[in-house]
DNA sequence: GTTAATGCAAACGTTTTGCATTAAG
DNA sequence: CTTAATGCAAAACGTTTGCATTAAC
C-alpha cells in the first residue's frame, strides 16, 4: 500500500492534481486485492463494502491510476478487460483457463529471450508484449 | 474465395441455414481482403463500395462466419477487435506498431516449442494462445 | 408455403462526457 | 479563494435484440 500511495502522490504532485478521499479509498482497495479484476466487478465490490463511489469517478480514477503507473490494464483475447496493481508486480504472462476462467501468471526467461530474438530478426523495437495461453488448468483438465 | 464459399456452404447446409446474397457479398469482400480488419471499418468499406448491408446483418454475419470457421477474431491488447479470413491462414503471432498501428504477422517455431514447455511445467493443457509484441516497426523506429 | 434472414429501431453493457456542485490545496 | 474532482444525468461506443417484412429453400 505504501508503495502505491507514494507513487500516486508523487504523480499527483508533479501534475498539480489532488489526493481525494475517493482516490485514497479506491487505491486502498486495489492495493489489498491481489488478483486481476474487471472494472464493473470491482465497482460492485466497492459499493457492497459501503464505499460509495460513482461510476464516472471510478472509471476516471482507473485511468488516472494507469497514467500514474500504479495499475496496469490488459485486454484479454476473450474480450475481458482486466486491471491489476503494479508496484512490486513484475512482468508476467497469463494462462487463462477456458473452463473455470481462472488466470494463472507465469514468467519464463527463455520465452523472453526468444521474444528478443524474434524482434531482432524482424528489426522490430519491442516495448512490451503480452501473451496468453488458453486451455485447461490442472484442476479442470481432470474433470 | 472458393475455399471460403465451400466451407461456408457446407456449414450452412449442415445447419439448415441459407446462403443469402448478403452473406455472399460479405464473404467475397472478406476473402479478397488479405489483412486484418475492424468491424466498423470494414462495414464502412462495404457501404462505400455500394454494397449496402445493414449493421445488424453485418455483425450477425461476422458471428456466423466465425461459427462456420471462415474467419477468426482476435482481441488485441490495445482493445481493438480484429477479424481475418481463415482458410489457408495458419497460426501466427503479431507485432503491433505503436506508431503507425500496422500489424505484422510472424511465426516462430522456437517460440511455439517454448510455449509447450511452459504448459507442461505448469500442468496446463494449452489449446490456443495469442501473443502480441508492441513497439515500433522498422519504418517507424527510424522516424 | 415454411421458416430463416433482413432492416429498422430500440436496447445493450461498458465507458466517457458536460455541467453544476463540492472540496483539496 | 482557486480550480480540480465529484456525482448526476445523459451521451458515446461497439454490438446485439425484437419484430414485422422479405426472400431462400
Amino acid at each position: 500500500m505504501e508503495r502505491h500511495i507514494d507513487k500516486l502522490s508523487e504523480y499527483l504532485k508533479n501534475k498539480g492534481l489532488r489526493l481525494t478521499k475517493e482516490r485514497e479509498k479506491i487505491l486502498r482497495e486495489i492495493a489489498s486485492f491481489h488478483r486481476h479484476f474487471e472494472a464493473e466487478d470491482f465497482l460492485a465490490r466497492l459499493n457492497k463494502k459501503g464505499l460509495k463511489i460513482s461510476r464516472p469517478t471510478f472509471y476516471r480514477t482507473l485511468n488516472l491510476f494507469i497514467r500514474a503507473g500504479v495499475i496496469g490494464k490488459s485486454n484479454l483475447e476473450d474480450g475481458r478487460v482486466l486491471y491489476e496493481h503494479l508496484p512490486g508486480h513484475d512482468h508476467h504472462d497469463h494462462f487463462v483457463c477456458a473452463d473455470c476462467g481462472k488466470i494463472i501468471e507465469f514468467f519464463d526467461p527463455e520465452m523472453e529471450k526468444q521474444q528478443d530474438k524474434i524482434c531482432k530478426k524482424f528489426n522490430f523495437l519491442g516495448i512490451r508484449h503480452q501473451m496468453q495461453i488458453f486451455g485447461l488448468c490442472s484442476k479442470c483438465r481432470k474433470g
